[in-house]
DNA sequence: TTGACTACCATAAAATCCCATGTTATCCCA
DNA sequence: TGGGATAACATGGGATTTTATGGTAGTCAA
């Protein structure tokens, strides 16, 4: 699981650490990293490869030439298997980087099954907006299962 | 498992260098590339020699006399598996230049299964066409299910 | 013999690997 | 519980490898 929230720098050739508990999440589950796109936000979205192998598997189950389907694919096209190095860190593609205004630092957010890395400035203003949404309609109903 | 986007030169031989990551795709699965008239797009589709395989098969199942098989048995016509050279080029066929309007770019487009080559103005153009659905329509309903 | 295709060599740019270092967190014993 | 020792982590920089791409020589067929 991804939990917690850390900023990290981001250095000139665009590399940044992946928060050690993040690592040890993947290397748990020998997982490869995928970094892509978030679909509602504009940060990055990182998640298991597994996890993008159901997305993948999805599109066959789809009418081809629906608006679903299509959407899913530029989802691949915008997602990248990334390696670590030594010491932890990892490339983030320039495409990425655009994406979600990245400069020189990074704020990343675990969110269970994946996280989000976010721009500071971006962070922050998602982060007001949900206190807003709280102060005005108070926490989520939230009904909780037990685990199977 | 193609992912990602990258931009790659043509030259006056019509080669072009396949993304390394792509390649290393194909080498793992030990399985040829076949590149082929996208059924959807005008672009090139490239694929493995299996899931050109399930392509042809899936045309068998069709009424041998309709004019869907036809259509579909002309494109795969225009199918052709190729070799790389020593440094991870190809060759594509004229047919395929002219069918995708390729000059001296393509942009390769991972999509899972199988990946895309367009030219760089027509890859635009279903960007922004994504970028218009996903804005009108939200996320595929997909992305909101949770991993059992 | 010419033209097209293929195989291979060369090179610049980019990505990757790995060592070094300061800083933070954790451990362990007094 | 305090504080020093130790380990883990984040980050900088340079060496090395990979990648993309231009070019040339060899091969085969028309």
């Amino acid at each position: 699981m991804f939990l917690s929230t850390s900023h990290n720098k981001i250095d000139l050739k665009c590399r940044v650490s992946i928060p050690a508990s993040f690592r040890m999440n993947l290397e748990r589950l020998k997982e490869p990293l995928i970094l892509f796109k978030s679909l509602q936000f504009p940060c990055i979205e990182g998640t298991t490869l597994t996890r993008m192998q159901r997305y993948i598997n999805a599109i066959d189950e789809l009418d081809a030439l629906s608006d679903d389907a299509f959407l899913l694919r530029m989802m691949m096209a915008d997602s990248f298997e990334i390696k670590f190095d030594i010491n932890g860190r990892v490339v983030i593609p320039d495409i990425l980087m655009s994406f979600a205004s990245l400069t020189n630092k990074a704020v990343f957010m675990g969110i269970g099954e994946s996280f989000y890395i976010w721009s500071p400035s971006e962070y922050e203003n998602q982060y007001n907006k949900s206190q807003k949404i709280l102060n005005e309609k108070g926490p989520p109903k939230l009904i909780l299962k037990k685990n199977e």
